[in-house]
DNA sequence: CAAAAAAGTTGCCCTATGTCAACGTTTTTT
DNA sequence: AAAAAACGTTGACATAGGGCAACTTTTTTG
């Protein structure tokens, strides 16, 4: 159950067992379905979720209805609503499971515990605000400039996975782009 | 020289005194021109800066020549290259004074000294980077699905500064439409 | 396993916005 | 102060890609 988790701490920190095994027991478990919701729009985020089986999506609902994907996470990744996490606004985004999924996940209580007392957790904290940051940054500076085809292409290139487990729907969503115009881009390589 | 500095340290953190004047003897002070470079798309950025007069742009060139700015950073804040920063790669991106400007500048040995020595400072960093986080991922995500006129107009509410102190043309490349097209927008209110 | 729902594909048309060029204005340089 | 360069504005034109609809294919549900 938390050996996904243990082996992602282990690999990321130099925690000793007894630190990481304190660590996960602050984390429970749940079983998602295939598009459940864990946050909506109005709601405050409370927890951070680890995906040990399955894919989070992030996303928005604009006014004319469009969804716009924004991120998606999968296995032995960690998500959450991060600005309302860390500022206890509503999210203004949605945060849900796109396939029947395994989650384990951290009260932001106990969260903001570990990294104020665990000088490891704080600097992971660090390392993946760090990380978010660059990828974020790669992600939507990547594409400044890109015509639908360059965007299709650096997404093959970047994020395979992204093209083999999300539907055309939501990759075109998170591309700007429209459904169509992915389907012609995709079948003109 | 440091009294900006220091003011928005008190602000934003608990420190007393001592540890105030220990962090800002770490900074230098220089003097930029308008347009100067200071970090290429080659070079690995080795400083953070903090701007006590002035207007910090960090943009990017594509392979048709094209700028696109990514962000603009003005009076008493910081900025840097930060992903090159972190991960002392090529910047593949570029840092430059859009005015004459005053910085301070501190290495990233000495940042990360005091990061790790001092645990004001550490949260500090923390803050610096879930802002930036947030940040970024407001004005990008913010502009999903938006046509020209509600990019200006979104500018216009949450950024009005930009408008008034930096070019049209930087400021169409920075949301991702051409010079003229902002004239057209901007021309119709 | 059948029916229903959702997703993907493709053609047609249309509009927002890019490109280019000409021109006027402002800023910079010397 | 004059010359040069950069910037802003506007018109004419071209086009990428969005919206919609009809149809097919895949997935989900009962």
């Amino acid at each position: 159950m938390f050996e996904i988790l243990e082996k992602v701490l282990k690999k990321k920190t130099d925690v000793d067992d007894n630190t990481l095994k304190k660590i996960v027991s602050y984390f429970k478990i749940i079983h998602t379905k295939r598009n459940q919701i864990l946050v909506t729009s109005e709601e405050i985020c409370q927890n951070y979720y680890f995906i040990n089986k399955g894919c989070i999506r992030l996303f928005t609902i604009s006014k004319d209805g469009n969804d716009n994907s924004r991120f998606f996470a999968f296995e032995e990744n960690f998500a959450t609503a991060l600005p309302s996490f860390i500022d206890q606004k509503p999210a203004e985004e949605y945060l849900q499971t796109i396939q029947d999924s395994e989650l384990l996940y951290i009260s932001r209580t106990d969260f903001y515990h570990l990294v104020n007392t665990l000088p490891q957790f704080a600097k992971l904290y660090t390392e993946i605000l760090e990380n978010g940051f660059i990828i974020a940054q790669k992600r939507i500076y990547g594409f400044q400039g890109f015509d639908a085809k360059e965007k299709v292409e650096w997404i093959i290139k970047h994020q395979p996975k992204l093209l083999l487990n999300v539907s055309n729907k939501m990759v075109a969503s998170y591309l700007g782009i429209s459904a169509s115009t992915l389907s012609r881009v995709k079948s003109k390589l």
